[in-house]
DNA sequence: TCTACCATGGAT
DNA sequence: TCCATGGTAGAA
């Protein structure tokens, strides 16, 4: 008896095997990707059906029929489902989750149909004299028409004519009013890219990555380029190549939301070509897109990490810029990485893969080295602008002088001299809030969030303790609730606190402050930027999110108040971020003048990420990380998997990590394969559950991962599992 | 995930 | 004895 596979859609590991089902004749043959209504214990459950078996004799459970097709055409191509099941089996979530990730509107039971609208058709024996004169408009409409042939009414509202008026007209003799799928197609004008004139050395970059997506190669090209030497012209040429073959290019940058310039560039360049998919889109948008993509009306699709899982086939193109960003990396739910889903999707499309950045994700610039991507180097900046001047300054020296402000003597130099100049500046500040944590100076104590193992910091909107982790907030106490002393302080700087002093130390300045706290209102961190942009503010002060890709004319300056706060965090990619960020930030400084001037205020003056990030020397900083990581065996030279158990008892998730380390136990090889724990986490509670963990450290965790997708643990409740953890 | 089922236990 | 709660196996 052959029946059909179906994976219910439901984010639950436990229902991880696909369910069998038997495909009633009314409903004929159903395709491999397509979205079904089955029956479900006494539920109606969408499910997708991934393919077919052959059961040699009945089984002991009663086979039920699929009850309806929910796809005219199904949803997901065979490299979907494919990719969709190695995610699955990499990542170590269900495949429900990995297929879910391709879908885009997470209600269940709907069924998509191509959009369509009313066109009306003239006949021969249409006469618009006959509508009496006093219905003006309606006979205006007729003869209009009589001149079209055939409109839409859509169009024809666009032309001025109401409802009322076409929907009279519609019931005319010699109007037929007919359904359409809506055509949005509009000419795209190839000459603007194809004008684009290119320099020799990008030029010889392009040539390689041309040659690949005319072949159909499944080629990874890191592009190494340093901010300002062009890699957008590059990715442009690319994808109207692309476009040229007819096949889709896919498009990822960090965070579409901060008014991203690449867009803007691909949008003016390609018009219509482009659809730009970001987490505002409507459902309706959302499937319009898609459409527009299927039918090939738009080729080039570009948006933030999810926009990998663009649901279409014949994909020609997949551009990863900023390759490094961590914002590829999803932190929650199904921690994928997107660089790496597009790797598999470029091999499965046989397509070439464009990862570009300034300062390449160690793993991708060791991949180059090692042959097995393809280095593509541009060494100038276009316009030959010098690099900004860095200075480094020590905090514990500044300090040994009696300076215990946050702004060191050549900070506030700079500052100074940038104002007195007439010129922005960009200050970097991680962390948000206005002190970083509350002290009673009796005993000691800082004031923690009751449901987390945090401190909580001060926020002056609202004059409340807020904790970063969860929702919780109280207002400052008057007295220590340890030990009733009344001599609360405030410690460390936030950007709230350093806005303020800065405001009070340069007071005609025009301050901006960007961090989450403002960006949780709609708009507003687009419109902080797009002011700081036309000169409104004089310094813009913010988290890290002033350090990506905007292109400020007329910043020279730039200050980072403290490295070390990315640099201290315990994670072993904690220097290749510093040196990201630094070098980020400090690439803002002088973009278009050419005279940029760089502060950065640290206690580790001599930690490599900062003196490499200083000389601009991206190659001498990845030989001293490249060999800290082989000694640690940390990736690439090796992978991780991270594993988290949460209860909000803390004896019941140490008792459970303990089983899990027991069951693992077995493919523990020291130097080969290493078990990490179980160990507390450095926070060891968030929202009242106690958190710990496992860490795995291994050359080639296939296996083990394999062991685990087929056993109990994974689907042990309370247990998050993150592979690759950043 | 959702649901039905059973076990436990406190209140009546 | 009743019902409420909690934990858990199974769904095709």
């Amino acid at each position: 008896m052959r029946v059909a596979e179906v994976i219910i859609n439901r984010p639950a590991k436990k229902m991880n095997s696909p369910f069998s089902y038997a495909v009633p004749p009314h409903l004929g043959e159903i395709a491999p990707g397509t979205r079904v209504a089955v029956p479900l214990g006494r539920t109606k459950e969408e499910g997708i059906l991934i393919g077919y078996r052959d059961l040699a004799e009945a089984p002991t459970y009663e086979i039920k029929p699929i009850q309806a097709v929910l796809d005219k055409d199904p949803w997901f191509t065979s490299e979907m489902l494919s990719t969709a099941k190695k995610l699955s089996k990499y990542y170590l979530c269900a495949l429900s989750e990995a297929l879910s990730l391709f879908t885009i509107d997470k209600k269940q039971l709907k069924s998509y149909e191509r959009p369509k609208e009313q066109w009306l058709v003239v006949q021969p024996w249409f006469q618009p004299e006959h509508i009496p004169m006093k219905r003006k408009r309606q006979r205006e409409l007729g003869f209009y028409l009589q001149e079209l042939g055939t409109a839409s009414v859509h169009s024809l509202q666009k032309d001025g004519f109401t409802l009322p008026v076409i929907k009279q007209v519609m019931t005319y003799e010699g109007i037929i009013v007919e359904e359409r799928y809506t055509q949005t197609k509009t000419k795209f004008n190839a000459c603007v890219v194809k004008e684009l004139p290119l320099t020799e050395e990008q030029q010889q970059c392009y040539e390689p990555i041309k040659r690949a997506v005319t072949t159909c190669t499944a080629d990874t090209f890191l592009l190494h380029g340093v901010t300002g030497s062009g890699k957008t012209q590059i990715y442009m040429k690319a994808a109207s190549e692309c476009l040229a073959n007819d096949r889709i290019a896919i498009v990822l940058v960090p965070e579409i939301m901060l008014t991203n310039q690449i867009v803007t560039r691909f949008v003016e360049a390609f018009g219509d070509e482009v659809v730009v998919f970001h987490s505002k889109l409507t459902i309706s948008e959302r499937y319009n897109n898609w459409e527009r993509l299927r039918r090939k009306d738009s080729h080039i699709i570009i948006g933030a990490r999810s926009a990998i899982f663009a649901p279409t086939d014949d994909i020609g193109l997949i551009i990863v810029d900023e390759e490094h960003d961590t914002s590829y990396k999803q932190e929650d739910m199904i921690r994928y990485h997107a660089r790496k889903v597009a790797k598999w999707r470029s091999e499965a499309n046989h397509c070439p893969l464009i990862l570009g950045s300034a300062t390449p994700s160690i793993e991708s610039y060791y991949l180059a080295m090692q042959g097995i991507y393809r280095l593509l180097e541009l060494k100038h900046r276009i316009f030959h602008q010098p690099l900004p001047k860095v200075q480094i300054i020590d905090m514990k020296e500044e300090m040994m002088y009696g300076n215990y402000s946050v702004f060191s003597g050549a900070m506030s130099h700079l500052i100074r001299q940038t104002l007195g100049n007439k010129e922005q500046m960009i200050i970097l500040l991680n962390r948000r809030g206005y002190s970083t944590f509350v002290m009673c100076r009796e005993c000691g104590e800082p004031i923690k969030c009751p449901h987390c193992d945090v401190a909580m910091v001060y926020h002056q909107s609202g004059e409340a303790l807020r904790c970063h982790y969860c929702e919780y907030h109280e207002p400052v106490p008057r007295v220590c609730p340890h030990c009733g002393s009344q001599k609360i302080k405030f410690f460390g700087s936030g950007t709230q606190k350093v806005e303020e002093e800065l405001q009070r130390n340069f007071p005609k300045a025009r301050i901006a402050r960007l961090d989450q706290d403002v960006t949780t209102k709609k708009g507003q961190g687009e419109q902080i930027l797009a002011d700081f942009g036309a000169g409104q503010y004089d310094i813009l002060l913010g988290t890290q999110m002033v350090a990506k890709g905007h292109d400020f004319k007329g910043v020279t300056a730039v200050g980072v108040l403290t490295a070390d706060s990315v640099l201290n965090i315990p994670l072993y990619s904690a220097s290749e971020r510093t040196f990201d960020l630094l070098t980020q930030v400090a690439g803002r400084a002088g973009r278009s003048n050419g005279k940029g001037q760089v502060v950065i205020q640290t206690y580790n003056p001599l930690h490599y990420a900062i003196i490499k990030s200083k000389a601009h020397d991206y190659i001498g900083f990845y030989k001293e990380e490249i060999q800290a990581r082989e000694m640690l065996g940390y990736p690439p030279l090796g992978a991780m998997i991270h594993f988290r158990i949460q209860h909000k008892d803390k004896a019941k998730a140490m008792a459970i990590a303990e089983k899990i380390v027991n069951a693992l136990e077995v493919f523990l090889v020291p130097g080969e394969l290493d078990i990490m724990g179980p160990y507390e986490e450095g926070i060891k509670k968030v929202r009242d559950l106690y958190r710990v963990a496992i860490m795995v450290r291994g050359n080639d965790l296939k296996s083990i991962k394999d062991f685990i997708y087929n056993s109990w643990i994974f689907t042990q409740e309370g247990l998050h599992i993150d592979v690759d953890p950043v």
